[in-house]
DNA sequence: GACGCGTGGGC
DNA sequence: TGCCCAAGCGT
């Protein structure tokens, strides 16, 4: 089918709705008021496969903390860690560590301008070597994630199982290709978070909001799109021990009571699942007596849900109802707090109240 | 190409 | 309240 002067002006139509629907309804985000390249990359590592919501607050501690390429090169693994805490897939934490160093020692402290070249560098894939490309710098390069795949099929009416033409490698190339074919040359950084933020304010999952879309007029599907179903959750039971003991003052005269200090115990570096991570001591056996149960709070992690109970443990009793482990440390509670905690570690010690949370509780809804 | 990797929030 | 995630990447 040739490219008619019809077609041009069609997509044309969609660029200009799309990106006035964006400078209407784009959300403020702290991302967003900045141009530097380091603080688009930071942003973009963060968002990956996690809310909006959950990453604005952690993107501006981050930030602050590491405000250039080079201070992030220059940081100890573990307060990358530390300031990751919580968020989750912290292997992303590492290889955007990995990377500002590479950077920093190699490139001159000078992240790489093209999405080709971006894309060497650990923890960037062909997403997030597009999206900072094209945002950053304006190379026309369109960027498709979860958002744009879902805009897309629902606009083409295409769906996983569609066409004979193979499959998801298939569909794949073809949302890519219409991707590339309706993004605006001029504004590539506008235009892909424009798509993005489409499919994340309007062409929603469930429930989107076909009245308020840019390109309702044209879509062929008005919100229809199937997903496949997601693997059921399983249960664990699982115990960890909370050891707390008063270090006594280092000088008499100066204070009458010590400091109270936690034991935690890091994960080792080579495991799979949250590597370095420091978190409670893990109990030999999940059963715990009643008198010496603190509290149990349910924890899930991918597709487990873990029962955890913690259980008050005396210095004492602790070689005998734990197995050795990795490397402990008695930490005072305030050192804890800034520590590359577990979420399950920090939401045990701060139901404990030896720790309190990290931001306030918002006022109650009226 | 399928799988492993975390989490708090929304419905 | 239990389920479903959300701006992917590396292996």
């Amino acid at each position: 089918m040739p490219k008619t002067e019809a077609d041009s002006a069609r997509i044309a139509a969609l660029r200009t709705r799309l990106l006035n629907w964006y400078a209407r309804n784009r959300r403020d985000l702290p991302w967003r008021q900045s141009a530097a390249p380091y603080a688009i990359w930071v942003s973009e590592i963060m968002l990956q496969q996690t809310r909006v919501a959950v990453v604005i607050e952690r993107y501006q501690a981050f930030m602050a903390r590491f405000p250039t390429l080079l201070s992030l090169a220059l940081a100890p693994e573990q307060d990358v860690l530390a300031l990751w805490s919580g968020l989750g897939y912290y292997r992303r934490a590492r290889m955007l560590h990995k990377a500002a160093q590479f950077v920093a020692e190699n490139l001159g402290g000078n992240l790489p301008t093209s999405a080709g070249q971006l894309r060497t560098l650990p923890g960037i894939g062909v997403y997030t070597a597009a999206a900072i490309a094209s945002i950053a710098h304006g190379e026309p390069v369109a960027v498709v994630d979860g958002n744009v795949e879902r805009v897309l099929c629902r606009f083409a009416g295409w769906s996983a199982s569609s066409g004979k033409s193979g499959g998801a490698a298939a569909l794949r190339r073809k949302i890519e290709n219409l991707a590339a074919k309706l993004l605006a040359p001029s504004r590539p950084g506008d235009f892909n978070q424009a798509m993005m933020e489409l499919g994340a304010l309007v062409c929603t999952p469930r429930n989107p909001l076909c009245a308020d879309c840019p390109f309702a007029a044209e879509c062929k599907t008005r919100g229809e799109h199937k997903t496949p179903r997601r693997a059921k959750m399983t249960s664990r039971a699982v115990a960890y021990a909370l050891v707390v003991r008063m270090k006594p003052a280092a000088s008499r005269r100066h204070s009458i009571c010590g400091v109270r200090q936690v034991l935690l115990e890091q994960r080792s570096e080579y495991q799979s699942v949250m590597p370095g991570l420091w978190e409670l001591p893990q109990l030999r056996s999940a059963e715990v007596p009643p008198t010496d149960l603190r509290m149990t709070l349910r924890h899930a992690i991918m597709q487990v849900n873990y029962y955890a109970r913690i259980r008050d443990v005396a210095e004492n009793e602790l070689a005998s109802l734990t197995a050795s482990g990795g490397k402990r440390r008695w930490v005072s509670l305030t050192e804890a707090s800034g520590m590359a905690l577990t979420s399950l570690a920090r939401k045990a010690l701060t139901r404990a109240h030896l720790l309190t949370p990290p931001l306030p509780d918002p006022p109650p809804k009226l």
